[in-house]
DNA sequence: GATCACTTGGTTTTT
DNA sequence: CCAAGTGATC
């Protein structure tokens, strides 16, 4: 009796009650096809990683028969933690991870039907633009009126929607492109890249989806298909057309396939994501369940009406509508100004209001629409000194420095890795330039065979002479060197001996430039972050799927990032610039995409007022700077979908009309003077702190330098050392 | 091969 | 306006 409880009680499902009704049907029906609408904020992460559990503890599968699908490698990483966590144990053996981390793995497995080797390469962005760069040269394809970046992107497209080039086809919206030679550079880039063992991001899957629909490898697929009873896939809405034919083939046996995600929240549909996907579900997995999640747990129920008012306007959609059980909270603040300076620095002072409230500043974040926007805020805040971050810019494996250094250890463990031997043939400068280059290229061609092959080869001979053949001896032979090095020492040891011996570290410790410090501290950054793998070749694997560097998040700052980079994280409270016509909604977005543009805008918008817990606060402006021109600037419609008994509008009298008719709505003739007169009083000046031509200043970065004109408060310095810079003049003192 | 003046184009960016 | 990339020059 006693026994049979304590077995009874020893699969404990209690973790089930503390879900509320969607939540619990979302995990516990977990055969056939379901999809999870799940809103913001509504305890997705829990549904998947207790869905996930649940599997485990039922013993409906083993680990290794669940596919569980994520884009991110954080995601990835949260999921296996979470449901480490819960089962109180490490699950060891599924397939968790990301779409190009899974379909990498099936890939090295298959490779000889891809006509690749299984230690094939993964190629970088700037790998592949280079590549194609070459081929177009081959060509004689212009590449200024036909920029690579541009191709690639067009090619990326088609294998986003798992094209290859025998399966493009005519496709008329790129006839014109390259001299309609567009699909015939696909193909050589194709071909180029199984010489070269590579692949792209794309091809990852790209490869794998054709090996799944050739006949002649049915048996590849129908092996998958058997092994994987459950599959569970993330962010659902941002799959696009390769990814779900993917899933589509995978699930067919079984068809345990559960897709979470959120139709609102659909934003990267100018990468490939297809939000049809996640609209036409039901019909593409006949007999689906659909399960909404719409209480929301973590904003207040005035920002939540808010958000629901303006994603309704949206015609592509399913439909839900966020409620939360909590207090409505603050309305949403509206705040007219009068241009980009006086709303950062109305946010500053605002920030700086909320944290006498009690808000920290790691619970504050300002969300912007594009890149640039971000300056003004970043300026306004060093002057005021309120601590802060951009979430932004180049992440760690793009820099230069970096992408130098993982070159060096890619040409280690793969000598025939062309790209990485021509990226630092010449880096740092040893007098090998683009003619000795070329030879190199030249009879690499005509022997087929890689870089380092042919290399080799014109060491034997007598072709070159002086100079040049011994710096090219001495290249060949320290790679020889640290290859032999890899055996007895850490990859860790080696990495640092290689960036020394190379010359790379001293060349970045010879550079004067101000920013030479931060690559030599990204580059010690760089190799403890080796560290962390068993092995040089994990650790490549490793980069070639990763971008991510971990931010310091919990620091006490404010952050400043895009609507992009803020999906999936929270704040207290948010501040939403740039809310203008033109700008947000983004005006190229609506004229490449017209309504689609227009909507992915709006769940932009969506995204961005979901993030706040507590306080949201829009701001917009009359005037703008745009390419360094004034341009006066029409609220944004989004402002007038807000519903009204939601918003708190605090500008002054004119500058906002609470969304009446437009004709009659903003700066009629737009002349400046009406504005300043409608807008209140203009923000007060800096004072200037009387610089003037040739006054000699310093500056806390760019050490001494000379005044050469002023511009208000704005300085334009030539600097002794950092050259010539524009500064605001309270971060220069006199000298 | 390196440096500098010039042109050019300029949303968003999980891997 | 401003960053990146190109072509001309030393």
């Amino acid at each position: 009796m006693t026994a049979n409880i304590i077995s009874q009680t020893h699969t404990d499902f209690s973790y089930l009650e503390t879900l509320n009704p969607a939540q619990r049907a979302a995990v516990e029906t977990l055969d056939g096809p379901v999809l999870v609408l799940a809103g913001a904020g509504t305890g997705k992460t829990r549904v998947l990683t207790t869905r996930l559990g649940h599997l485990l503890m039922t013993r409906r599968a083993q680990p290794w028969e669940i596919l569980a699908v994520t884009f991110t490698n954080k995601a990835a990483a949260e999921m296996k933690r979470r449901v480490a966590d819960m089962l109180q144990q490490p699950v060891e053996g599924w397939w968790l991870g990301t779409f190009h981390s899974l379909a990498a793995r099936m890939l090295r497995q298959h490779a000889e039907i891809a006509g690749l080797k299984s230690s094939f390469t993964i190629l970088n962005e700037d790998d592949q633009i280079r590549l194609l760069k070459q081929l177009m040269e081959a060509e004689n394809i212009d590449v200024k009126k036909w920029p690579p970046r541009l191709l690639i992107n067009l090619i990326q497209k088609w294998k986003d929607k798992g094209l290859t080039p025998d399966g493009v086809g005519l496709d008329a919206a790129v006839e014109h492109i390259a001299d309609g030679r567009l699909l015939l550079l696909y193909r050589a880039y194709q071909e180029r890249l199984k010489i070269l063992n590579a692949c792209d991001f794309g091809d990852l899957l790209l490869h794998v989806l054709t090996i799944f629909r050739d006949p002649a490898h049915a048996d590849v697929l129908a092996r998958y298909q058997e092994r994987f009873k459950y599959i569970l896939v993330d962010e659902y809405q941002d799959t696009n057309t390769g990814q779900y034919l993917w899933l589509r083939l995978l699930a067919q046996k079984h068809k345990n396939i559960c897709c979470v995600g959120d139709d609102d929240q659909s934003i990267y549909g100018w990468r490939g994501a297809d939000i049809g996907n996640i609209l036409k579900f039901e019909k593409d997995f006949p007999g689906a369940k659909i399960v909404r999640l719409e209480q929301n747990y973590r904003s207040t129920q005035h920002i939540l009406s808010a958000a629901n008012g303006v994603i309704a306007n949206n015609q592509s959609r399913l439909g839900k509508e966020l409620w939360s059980a909590g207090d409505p909270g603050d309305k949403i603040v509206i705040r007219g100004v009068w241009d980009g300076m006086q709303e950062a620095a109305a946010a500053a002072e605002m920030i700086e209001d909320l944290q006498r409230k009690g808000i920290k500043l790691s619970e504050m974040a300002v969300l912007v629409r594009a890149q640039h926007q971000t300056r003004a805020f970043e300026e306004r805040f060093i002057k005021e000194a309120i601590p802060h971050k951009v979430l932004a810019g180049q992440r760690f494996y793009e820099r230069q420095e970096i992408r130098d250094a993982i070159a060096y250890l890619r040409l280690i463990a793969q000598p025939d890795d062309d790209l990485a031997f021509e990226r630092i043939i010449n880096v740092p400068k040893r007098g090998l330039g683009p003619s000795t280059v070329a030879k190199i290229h030249t009879l690499a061609r005509s022997r087929q065979t890689s870089l380092h092959n042919a290399l080799g080869m014109m060491l034997e001979t007598d072709e070159l002479t002086g100079k040049t053949k011994d710096r090219l001896k001495t290249f060949m032979e320290n790679f020889e060197r640290w290859r032999l090095l890899l055996r007895e020492m850490s990859h860790v040891e080696l990495a640092q001996i290689v960036l020394d011996e190379s010359g790379y570290t001293a060349m970045w410790m010879a550079d004067k430039s101000p920013e030479a410090a931060g690559r030599l501290e990204n580059l010690k950054e760089f190799v403890s972050a080796l560290d962390e793998f068993d092995s040089l070749d994990m650790f490549l694997e490793h980069v070639s799927l990763v971008m991510d560097s971990d931010d310091n998040a919990g620091d006490e700052q404010v952050t400043i990032m895009t609507y992009h980079a803020a999906k999936g994280l929270e704040y207290d409270a948010v501040i939403l610039p740039g809310w203008e016509e033109g700008l947000f909604p983004n005006q190229r977005a609506m004229d490449e995409n017209g309504i689609a543009g227009l909507e992915e805008e709006r769940r932009l918008a969506y995204v961005g007022l979901t993030r706040a817990k507590k306080r949201a606060v829009i701001f917009f402006a009359a005037n703008r700077m745009i390419y360094g021109s004034w341009q006066s600037a029409l609220p944004s419609r989004f402002i007038d979908e807000l519903p009204k008994d939601h918003v708190e509008v605090v500008t002054e009298t004119g500058l906002y009309n609470g969304g009446a008719p437009r004709q009659q709505s903003f700066i009629p003739g737009g002349r400046p003077a009406r504005l300043a007169e409608i807008a209140g009083p203009a923000p007060s000046i800096e004072s200037e702190r009387g610089f003037g031509p040739g006054d000699k200043v310093f500056h806390e970065k760019f050490g001494p330098g000379t005044v050469v004109t002023t511009d208000g408060n704005k300085l334009d310095i030539r600097f002794d050392k950092a050259g010539r810079k524009k500064v605001i003049d309270s971060f220069v003192k006199k000298a």
